[in-house]
DNA sequence: TCCTTATTTCAACATCTTTTGAGATATTGA
DNA sequence: TCAATATCTCAAAAGATGTTGAAATAAGGA
């Protein structure tokens, strides 16, 4: 992950609603949820669902596939962990210290 | 870290200036560098750096403390362990899997 | 006290992002 | 083909964020 996708990343999780969104979709696995589906559990419209959706696919954290009528999107697991590796490696410079116990904990959780 | 605390932290790193001053902090260590200094380093006007260096202590992710004329800020380490924790726990839910070498070397580099 | 350096604050402006509602597109089944 | 469902697109309005330059504040030294 390279600085630009970071901060396209980062811009995409700083939003409510889209940060809400990639929870509930790494939550469901990758079976996804269809845009509805997701649209219901935030109570938001379909054209605001819409527009957070396409941001997080267009930043690479989510992705699509139609499916009959329906639209479903997965949280992309790799992009969250490079996310990560981004924070740890490149930004925190080791410095920053996430215990090892707790990163261990949540890697193999 | 709660929610709305990530989504600061967040907004903070997802612009292109304030995630440079962070990376900056970081690299400079506990002591820090002066307001003064992180501007030349950015090539920013005074007031710019100023608004962004206070968007950055807002969000927890780097303090200041006043030396003589100078206003020295500082990483804030925890707060990024805490944004990764967050990511890795509360976001990921040990699903995205940054890889467990990965994170050790990060983790203790 | 006055001058210099370091930084912040402020208001105006520009830009970017988000929301809204209406209409368009795509798919399926009758 | 028509109707129904699911989703997207678009333009307008609203809201939030970033930039600029000038003026204000704070500290130290002559």
């Amino acid at each position: 992950m390279n600085e630009l996708q970071a901060l396209d990343a980062f811009a995409s999780l700083s939003q409510e609603t889209r940060l809400r969104i990639v929870r509930l979709l790494v939550i469901a696995g990758p079976d996804g949820m269809a845009a509805g589906a997701v649209g219901d559990a935030m109570g938001a419209s379909s054209s605001k669902i819409s527009f957070h959706l396409s941001h997080l696919e267009r930043a690479g954290l989510i992705q699509s596939r139609r499916e009959a009528r329906s639209i479903i999107y997965s949280a992309v697991y790799p992009a969250l962990s490079g996310l990560i590796e981004f924070l740890m490696k490149d930004c925190c410079q080791g410095r920053c210290d996430p215990s090892v116990d707790t990163c261990s904990t949540a890697c193999e959780a």
